[in-house]
DNA sequence: CTCTGTTGTCATTAA
DNA sequence: GCTTAATGACAACAG
């Protein structure tokens, strides 16, 4: 748990662990503030099971529920208000990280004294760790916490939690938990504590650490693209993307559909085999659906209407061939009676999601163009929605690369051209890596900017200004933990640094690579020509050992001209009114010194007047420009935020592509299971029709399930025939 | 001459 | 109350 600690100061966090911890199901709300809102799932209240053990995990930190509506019907929000109220809330981040670490699965699992759970209602015996529930799935205990792995085990129904209790010789309960029913109804929407880790720290290692965390974290919060495929089921809620809706609440339906206690076949050992590839990953929650998914009345009605369409034989579907998008699949373009079969299954799997026919098409046309051309992972781009979708000025921004755009809105229309966008975002980006690398030395030397991007020692306003300091970097954001966003609210310490380096601009020359690759970026694209013109002299105050030679003011560059005209106004007046000391020393010398400095001369009104005038145009003076430059850096710093966002889009439609490509295999995969089972039904039921209308696909399938789902079927069948016939 | 960017300065506020 | 930093606003200046 790497930023757990990070974490822990966070009371919010806390509570969700907590709530974890009790096996409770918590949604974090994505597009909330990180951990500022925590719900409990649609339709769920805290039963009083859950709440009776959440008070036992409570009571273990002089948490007491009992005081509170213990009966009550208690919504994540009241209970979520009623920890905060509690001043105990702050559980020693120590104690509690303790806690959490000893159930590391290299520490073994160790239930803790405070988390005996007392059922009451929900015919829990057995004293039950639900964080262990929640945080170990897997086999052997040795498996930490795998989101996929929670996806499918939970979505099979099977938590091996006694698998990870090696000390523990208590036999762990499946049925009669009340917690569990949490699981099997909707497993994804599990908030363990290693998820809620997961969902900040897994990201991070998708994206080649480009990423900031803080970006990622800031970018998941705001980013209507985000969706749980990776590492995160963190159920989405409120408003939603149409462009991410199609899969995610595809895969979400499908999952929370999936019956705990299904087939045995689909929960066999051979399905919790996981982690092999991701079609596999994905394959066993998302097959289901259509199977056992209202079997007993939808897909019932659907087989029953499958065979009144065979009995009748009535093979007038050819103007629907064309909509299916199994049509165009490698089915060998069966004809008639099962491309009427495929088209009905389609309609089914459509029927259960509960989604506009626009995102159903959006998908439908994914699916489609993928069929068309399965070695592609992503879409064609010679759909007109594409050519429009080219239109959209996010990749020609993102070509442009310079990063200083706005924001781009994800239509979700253009969904399916954005899948293209993503590997020309990225061949952009590396193209810009690229140059960037080799026309970075060029460009340092060659800025002449006191900007001080360059780093070119000679350069005389670089040491001087040391300016561009920037808080952050997006090479330092890379590496470092160091919220890059973070430091927008001015929490760079000028005047620290000022101090530090006795340079007026007070940057650290080692800060002067801020956002360089985007800025080198714009620069190399838009050449920038305001940031040519920049060439402050920051020196103004600056102590005589800091300050550039003499020389090099007396240059008669038409810069140090002016910069020489304007400054030689009050260094004129100081000549004028003979004052002893230097406008240097005015400005600079702190306030002791200054006044002693004025105490150990006998000046008069005047002469005081103007110095304390020079000194307060010169600290202000100081101040504008610190002022200036930190708004550059702002922006240079969004910029960058920006970049880092763009290749984070691009990456997670990359994956959204992946996801969608999954799902098509899988359905062509279910369609040649519906082809067998139909196959086999027809052999049983002596009902030889035309085999050219079954081809299958795939033979991956388990003779046994198909045989017992033809059983099912055909007893089915038979029933209703026999119905009929009264 | 206009426009734009840079810089200095003033006024104000907050610490 | 004084000092300082920060910042918005404005003006001067240069290209």
């Amino acid at each position: 748990m790497p930023d757990l600690k990070k974490y822990l100061t966070e009371g919010l966090i806390q509570v969700a662990i907590l709530l974890s911890l009790a096996g409770m199901r918590v949604d974090v709300d994505p597009y909330l503030p990180p951990f500022s809102e925590i719900i409990l799932g649609p339709n769920s209240a805290l039963t009083r099971t859950q709440f009776h053990n959440l008070g036992n995990i409570l009571d273990g930190y002089n948490l007491h529920p009992k005081s509170a509506d213990l009966d009550g019907f208690f919504t994540a929000r009241r209970l979520l208000n009623w920890v905060r109220s509690l001043d105990r809330l702050q559980v020693p981040a120590a104690e509690l990280e303790a806690w959490l670490v000893h159930r590391e699965p290299d520490n073994g699992v160790s239930i803790p004294a405070q988390v005996g759970l007392l059922e009451e209602g929900g015919g829990l015996e057995d004293v039950e760790e639900p964080s262990e529930l929640s945080m170990r799935l897997g086999s052997g205990g040795e498996v930490g916490y795998d989101m996929a792995e929670d996806q499918t085990l939970g979505a099979l129904g099977h938590m091996p939690r006694s698998l990870d209790h090696p000390d523990d010789d208590e036999p762990i309960k499946e049925d009669g938990d009340g917690l569990s029913f949490f699981w099997e109804q909707e497993p994804q929407q599990n908030v363990h504590q290693e998820q809620l880790e997961n969902a900040r720290t897994q990201p991070l290692s998708l994206f080649n650490e480009e990423e900031d965390e803080f970006m990622v974290d800031s970018w998941r919060n705001s980013n209507p693209f985000h969706n749980q495929m990776f590492g995160e089921d963190l159920q989405l809620s409120g408003v939603r993307d149409d462009a991410s809706l199609s899969i995610e609440e595809c895969l979400h339906l499908i999952d929370s559909n999936f019956p705990s206690e299904g087939d045995p076949e689909l929960t066999g050992p051979d399905v919790q085999n996981v982690g092999e590839h991701a079609l596999s990953e994905f394959q066993r929650p998302l097959m289901p659906p259509l199977l056992p998914e209202q079997e007993s009345t939808t897909l019932e009605q659907q087989w029953q209407d499958v065979l009144a369409i065979m009995e009748s034989q009535d093979m007038d579907t050819a103007e629907t061939i064309g909509d299916s998008p199994f049509s165009n699949s490698d089915s060998d373009r069966n004809t008639g009676l099962m491309e009427n079969f495929i088209h009905q299954d389609v309609s089914l799997y459509q029927a259960t999601l509960p989604r506009s026919t626009e995102a159903q098409n959006s998908i439908t046309m994914e699916e489609t163009g993928c069929i068309k051309n399965n070695s592609m992972p992503n879409i064609n781009l010679d759909t007109s929605s594409n050519a429009e979708a080219f239109e959209d000025s996010d990749i020609i921004d993102l070509l442009l690369a310079t990063g200083a755009s706005l924001p781009i809105p994800i239509d979700p229309l253009l969904e399916e051209a954005m899948l293209d966008e993503t590997e020309l975002m990225d061949l952009a980006l590396e193209e810009l890596s690229q140059v960037q690398s080799e026309e970075q030395n060029p460009m340092d030397s060659d800025s002449g900017l006191s900007l001080e991007y360059g780093q070119s020692p000679a350069s005389p306003s670089r040491s001087e200004s040391s300016s561009s300091s920037s808080s952050s970097s997006c090479s330092s954001s890379l590496s470092s933990p160091n919220p890059s966003l973070m430091h927008l609210g001015g929490s760079v310490d000028y005047t620290h640094i000022k101090e530090e380096d006795g340079a007026v601009g007070g940057y650290m020359p080692e800060q002067t690579k801020m956002c360089q690759s985007s800025f080198l970026e714009a620069r190399q694209f838009h050449q920038l020509p305001w940031l040519e013109h920049i060439g402050h002299d920051h020196t103004y105050n600056q102590h005589q050992s800091q300050r550039k030679p003499p020389e090099d003011l007396s240059e008669e560059t038409p810069k140090n001209r002016v910069l020489d005209h304007l400054s030689s106004r009050d260094e004129k007046r100081t000549r004028l009114m003979d004052i002893p000391f230097s406008n240097e020393r005015i400005v600079n010398l702190p306030v002791d010194e200054f006044n002693r400095l004025l105490a150990k001369y006998h000046l008069n009104e005047a002469q005081l007047t103007l110095i304390r005038d020079i000194r307060r145009r010169g600290k202000n003076k100081m101040a504008a420009q610190n002022c200036r430059r930190r708004k550059l850096d702002v922006l240079l710093e969004l910029e960058c935020n920006v970049d880092s966002l763009r290749r984070l889009r691009a990456k997670l439609l990359r994956e959204k592509s992946e996801i969608l490509r999954s799902i098509r295999e899988m359905k062509q995969h279910l369609n040649s299971l519906y082809q067998e089972v139909y196959e086999r039904l027809s052999e049983e039921q002596g009902l030889l029709y035309s085999d050219n209308n079954f081809t299958l696909q795939q033979d991956s399938t388990s003779p046994v399930t198909s045989q017992r789902r033809s059983d099912s079927h055909s007893r089915r069948k038979l029933n209703k025939r026999q119905k009929h016939k009264k």
